[in-house]
DNA sequence: AGCGGGATTTTCT
DNA sequence: GAAAATCCCGCTT
């Protein structure tokens, strides 16, 4: 029987829409949250846009080890960011989670993010997990994350299957200044959770 | 809806 | 010393 998680020894830019339509479950404070991952860019060592590529540094040294674990970054001065690191052990290649669909647990998620979910509108509820920064606040997903193994408690990944290739966009990714123009980045049609459509 | 600036500190040159 | 895989707010169309 092969090990479900088979397809994270692939390529980032293969593995990152593989990984639209599965879940994280988190424990945040008493309760496991659920979240489908509807939002994801691949980093590649041979890609200027990648944190490993210029080779492993102290900060970078989860992306080249073995993959199904986080890659959790700290950024301008007060954001973690998280990653699912994908590729054979010894390459820095992760897929970055931008955006993900609560499935329970939203009070506490809107907590998290120090916003009161009673006196959120519709429109507003999306800004409580669209955005790389934003989903690990309102998961309180930091440092202490960083290699932490996604076949364990307190962040799984689980799995599901592949969606239909209809419903995945593939674009250019966000927030970079270097390979501006790779089509990395992978959401769901259509998903309003979704940073920017 | 889109643009511009400020927040804030780690990381690497 | 500069840049950073971001977010939020305020201002302008």
């Amino acid at each position: 029987m092969s090990d479900k998680f088979d397809f994270m020894v692939g390529r980032a830019e293969q593995v990152a829409p593989r990984l639209l339509g599965c879940e994280l479950a988190c424990t945040v404070g008493n309760q496991i949250v659920r979240c489908k991952i509807v939002e994801t860019e691949a980093y590649d060592q041979s890609d200027a846009a990648s944190h490993s590529y210029k080779g492993e540094t102290p900060r970078t040294g989860v992306m080249f080890g073995p993959p199904s674990h986080l890659y959790v970054y700290f950024t301008y001065g007060m954001h973690y960011c998280c990653n699912i690191v994908c590729g054979e052990e010894g390459v820095g290649s992760a897929v970055l989670i931008r955006a993900v669909e609560p499935l329970n647990g939203l009070a506490t998620l809107a907590t998290n993010r120090k916003l009161d979910l009673s006196r959120l509108t519709d429109r507003q509820v999306v800004t409580i997990t669209n955005g790389p920064a934003k989903l690990c606040q309102a998961l309180a997903i930091d440092k202490r994350l960083n290699g932490h193994n996604l076949h364990e408690s307190p962040v799984r990944l689980v799995l599901k299957p592949a969606l239909n290739e209809q419903e995945i966009v593939r674009t250019t990714r966000i927030g970079i200044t270097k390979a501006m123009d790779m089509p990395w980045r992978f959401y769901i049609a259509g998903n309003p959770f979704v940073s920017k459509q």
